[in-house]
DNA sequence: TATTGTTATACTCTATAACTATA
DNA sequence: TATAGTTATAGAGTATAACAATA
């Protein structure tokens, strides 16, 4: 078995994740984030005043954990939800000050992890890793 | 930040990897199994009868996760743990009869799930892909 | 002293379904 | 009927620590 995981997609993609997300989660732990809520504050730092269902579809994550996760980063005052004025069942999603100060803070941070991760890898591979596990999602979701 | 996720590494795989998890999830539901417990099991079908602690590094688990899923696959009778008789400190994993016909019916499902993902790829391309989220496995590591 | 494995705590995230309120 | 968002439940992972039994 060991031969046959080694050849799966699934598990080494799976077990690379897993790593690459607790190593994130290691350096992000100082400024009490964790990857996915850096993820939204970087995503909302980017697009500000979308809908929380807008946001969720930016950052791949389904509904009951956006609504946790902005539970959080609300309680911690980095974002905000507003009653949107046209469509009352919608939240208008915001970033405040202290969530953009924070996200400053630790964009070198998310850029060093990223180096980190592709030291040694060129360009070229770089491109093609991406386009090939790109591959990978459209054959799954096909 | 849309186009600084699509250039995170750690983004992009983590987001795949949820992805594949989720269709083998739905795909191993008939069989009662998670993804992570089918690990453990096509594991042990490979390579039978050794210890937790070995089948923990094998699948790269650590301690507590490999109890708690070793409890279920014992609880659903398809592993056994024994005592062992050189290190009275350890367990021996066994698959059993039901355990391996599981894993036989199991393994064309998880063959072809694996085919799904890699459609499209070339042999080159997969054996780079592997090469690379190994590279950055490495490079998390050191 | 070090190692194997368990237990416990406290979080985190994801998937799914059921639910409320609004469109 | 459909959509936006919440809540509840269950599985999985991480981190940490404490612990018993054994080497």
């Amino acid at each position: 078995m060991q031969l046959a995981m080694n050849e799966s997609i699934g598990f080494t993609v799976y077990k690379t994740a897993l790593k690459l997300r607790t190593e994130m989660m290691r350096r992000l732990k100082p400024f009490g984030l964790t990857p996915e809520q850096w993820t939204l504050l970087g995503c909302l730092a980017e697009q500000d005043a979308i809908t929380q269902r807008e946001l969720a579809e930016r950052t791949f994550k389904d509904g009951p954990t956006t609504t946790r996760l902005l539970d959080k980063l609300v309680e911690t005052g980095l974002v905000r939800r507003d009653g949107s004025a046209s469509d009352r069942r919608s939240f208008i999603i915001s970033i405040t000050d202290k969530g953009r100060a924070l996200r400053d803070e630790i964009l070198p941070v998310a850029a060093r992890m990223n180096e980190d991760a592709g030291n040694n890898i060129s360009s070229d591979e770089k491109a093609l890793l991406f386009s090939l596990l790109n591959k990978i999602q459209k054959n799954i979701e096909a």
